[in-house]
RNA sequence: AGGGGUGUAGCUCAAUUGGCAGAGCACCGGUUUCCAAAACCGGGGGUUGCGGGUUCGAUUCCUGCCGCCCCUG
């Protein structure tokens, strides 16, 4: 048949868990960062960001960065890795995060993750099939494809090209759908054959982690206060700046919660009570789907908070269980 | 104080000549393996301001009270 796949193997593109390492997360404003400088220090590690925004470079307020204070004290890394015009995905990401807990390891130093994009989280901790990169001609000719022909006629093509995934994904997700497409396309093998590592989800070997939990009102107040501090912070201003710098955001930085009502109010879409209700609102959105996510991943370690003055303990004896596994 | 208007879901508002009270947003649950802060799927919500009256039946008509808005003094 197409000899071309042969040149195609699992080892290029699976990518294992990410063992030996304390993974700690929670939802946006869980207060994460600040407990995570104390674990570092305790534990003697370099911080590896799990976020998919803080990639970004000049975008700094709105994915609320740790402060260049807190960089100097502990190492952190896969923050500003690339313009917000360039396109990022979990599979760089991945791949990325692997080569720096190398890197980290080799000065003897402990990896600490730190994030809460909850799909770059599972693709650490349970491993992930990269597979084929996006082809964004062929995405493209599909949307066209399905302007023209309905939706019907992708599911149709995917069934035939597919069926286990067409099966699986559910009817008007396009972006799966196309997605599925591809990696047949390009590999000739259906992608649900490819996919099997987020079904065994187990603790990643020598490995620690943790969620911080906050009852859900709780958290919409501490979202709305975050996003009250950020536009006082000068978020409008920062994205001002990322405008005239860039002109336009790329397909990834542009959807980002805090930068993309600002983008909108700014091209005199909103009025700017509406643009501030708009982001917090996103970001309580937001919120509730990662703790849907943490709560999909039963080898997360919940930790409950109930106030602030907690952190201090909680930070301590985290570093003490990860201390005391190894 | 007098005149007019208004009160329905957390919010903004619908509801035919009186006939099972709906929609958007918010909120909640879920899916998630190269856009993931994205995308997709699903869900629950109401003593219709309060009390009386007419009616088989009242969000709708009548009436008293309360709250809010506008106008006039």
């Amino acid at each position: 048949m197409m000899t071309g796949f042969a040149t195609y193997s699992a080892t290029d593109w699976i990518r294992p868990a990410l063992e030996n390492a304390i993974y700690l997360t929670g939802p946006t404003a869980s207060g994460k960062s600040r407990l995570a400088m104390e674990v570092a220090q305790r534990t003697d590690s370099e911080i590896l960001s799990v976020d998919s925004m803080a990639v970004y470079r000049g975008m700094d307020i709105g994915t609320a960065k740790p402060t260049l204070e807190a960089r100097e004290t502990v190492p952190h890394h896969l923050i500003d890795l690339i313009d917000p015009t360039e396109e990022f995905s979990v599979s760089q990401f991945v791949v990325e995060a692997h080569r720096k807990a190398e890197e980290i390891r080799s000065r003897g130093k402990r990896v600490l993750l730190v994030g809460g994009t909850p799909l770059y989280l599972k693709s650490l901790m349970c491993g992930m099939f990269l597979g084929p990169p996006a082809d964004w001609e062929f995405r493209r000719q599909v949307e066209e494809d399905v302007a023209v022909h309905g939706m019907e006629s992708l599911r149709t093509r995917l069934i035939q090209a597919d069926p286990l995934s067409a099966h699986k994904i559910l009817p008007n997700d396009i972006r799966r759908m196309t997605r599925a497409l591809e990696v047949v396309r390009s590999t000739g093998i259906p992608l649900s054959h490819w996919q099997t590592q987020f079904e065994r989800m187990k603790m990643p070997a020598n490995s620690r982690a943790f969620v911080l939990c906050w009852e859900r009102s709780r958290m919409h107040e501490r979202v709305n206060s975050r996003v009250e501090w950020m536009f006082q912070s000068g978020l409008l201003d920062e994205v001002r700046q990322l405008i005239t710098k860039h002109g336009q955001l790329g397909r990834t930085a542009s959807q980002a919660v805090g930068y993309k009502e600002p983008l909108e109010y700014l091209h005199g879409g909103l009025d700017y009570s509406r643009m501030v209700d708009q982001v917090k609102a996103h970001t309580r959105q937001f919120v509730r789907r990662q703790e849907i996510w943490f709560r999909s991943m039963p080898s997360l370690q919940r930790i409950s908070i109930d106030h602030e003055s907690e952190m201090g303990g909680i930070g301590e004896r985290i570093a003490e269980s990860c201390t005391a596994s190894n």
